[in-house]
DNA sequence: TGGCTATTTTGACAGTGTCAAGATTGCTTG
DNA sequence: CAAGCAATCTTGACACTGTCAAAATAGCCA
């Protein structure tokens, strides 16, 4: 089930960037973040503990390249259809769809999500400058989607689309992080409260009180 | 067997533990949580390294001592006044307020708050039983004085107590954790941010779609 | 070929958590 | 009051960690 990388590009390894980062997703999966150090890193790639420093300064660097790569994954879903009932606004379908989407990559991809909003990486402020720039925007584009969806009166013109994101960003954020860190432990109990949050979402969005 | 003495026994030293407490509490503040090493802070209190670990097991059992010292804290607030307005219902001044409690808590006392909810603590599976005890104990005070409300007639009947703990303690502690990972920078933000969130639970609350 | 540079390795150092002992202290009991 | 004893603290040691510095290697182009 490990496919070794096929090609050997260049220098003396093969790009042992790209199999750096494989590993090191993998060895976070299943041993956790604390437990990957990067001698271990080095010696499962099958280099010398120093060769990762050729590639990544220190450690946080490397931690920041595996979180962009996390990010890459999270915009494939960035996207879903998006449907209107009789009403003539955004259904909560769309919203179901989307929290369901959000919180079951976050617990998936849980070595991806740790370090793109762990708080691991972004307290010490040695962040990747590629790092933030592509955390801002992801959110960015969450938020411009809802201003779209706005424009084409799919949501309440009342709605303010950053407030908006900040709040429900914040709900999908705990959720995940509740879940991915063992605080939440019923698992069963993971789509009765998305399904409470999208409903919350929907209300916000299409119905006026 | 602890020793709950709140007495100074002036064995050798006077009581260690809660010294040791308050260091480890102080250090993570002022230098953050991984800066923390068990014999940087028995250096700090003046004692060997090893003296520390006749109070605790290990560096966890500290964590998690100073967590459930932040549970304590945690407490206090917990029961903000409840009013109603005109219509009989909740008032959204309460929900107001409780959100920005949480939020101010969980900001300020960010080193204990960290520990709570971390993740750091709860992902390897060695919590204190007292702590686990005390964070499920704490959750479920919030769901009962939900369920109370509802009882009263303050909060609509067709609201399920723990679903809308689940998600609402969600936003809160997302909210939070954006906060204090650093990845809500913008502080000003904060108050408008919160007020949405509490809109949106007084909407869920008390108003029927 | 020779040399240059990118890449990898080895050596070393300060720092970490913590097991296994020894050393100290102060309360308890004869 | 002295002896014992258990709680408390200290020291030694070990296997780790991240990473600086310098040496070694390998591939490329002249």
């Amino acid at each position: 089930m490990n496919s070794e990388s096929p090609i050997k590009t260049s220098y003396h390894h093969g790009d042992l960037r790209h199999v750096l980062l494989d590993a090191a997703a993998k060895m976070i999966r299943e041993e956790g973040e604390q437990a990957l150090s990067m001698r271990k890193l080095a010696a499962r790639v099958g280099v010398s503990r120093m060769a990762p420093y050729h590639h990544f300064p220190d450690k946080q660097s490397l931690l920041c390249a595996v979180a962009e790569e996390g990010f890459k994954r999270f915009q494939l879903f960035d996207c879903p259809e998006e449907l209107d009932p009789a009403s003539g606004r955004l259904a909560y379908s769309v919203l179901q769809k989307f929290v369901h989407n959000y919180v079951q990559f976050a617990v998936e991809n849980a070595e991806y999500y740790d370090l793109m909003f762990g708080g691991h990486l972004w307290k010490n402020q040695q962040l990747t400058d590629s790092l933030t720039h592509e955390a801002h925007a992801s959110f960015k584009r969450y938020v411009e989607r809802i201003r779209q969806w706005q424009e084409r009166g799919l949501v309440l013109p009342g709605v303010d689309p950053l407030r908006y994101c900040q709040v429900s960003w914040s709900t999908l954020h705990g959720m995940s992080r509740l879940l991915i860190d063992g605080i939440y432990v019923d698992q069963a109990a993971i789509e009765p409260v998305c399904d409470n949050a999208s409903r919350m979402f929907w209300t916000e969005l299409t119905q006026n009180s």
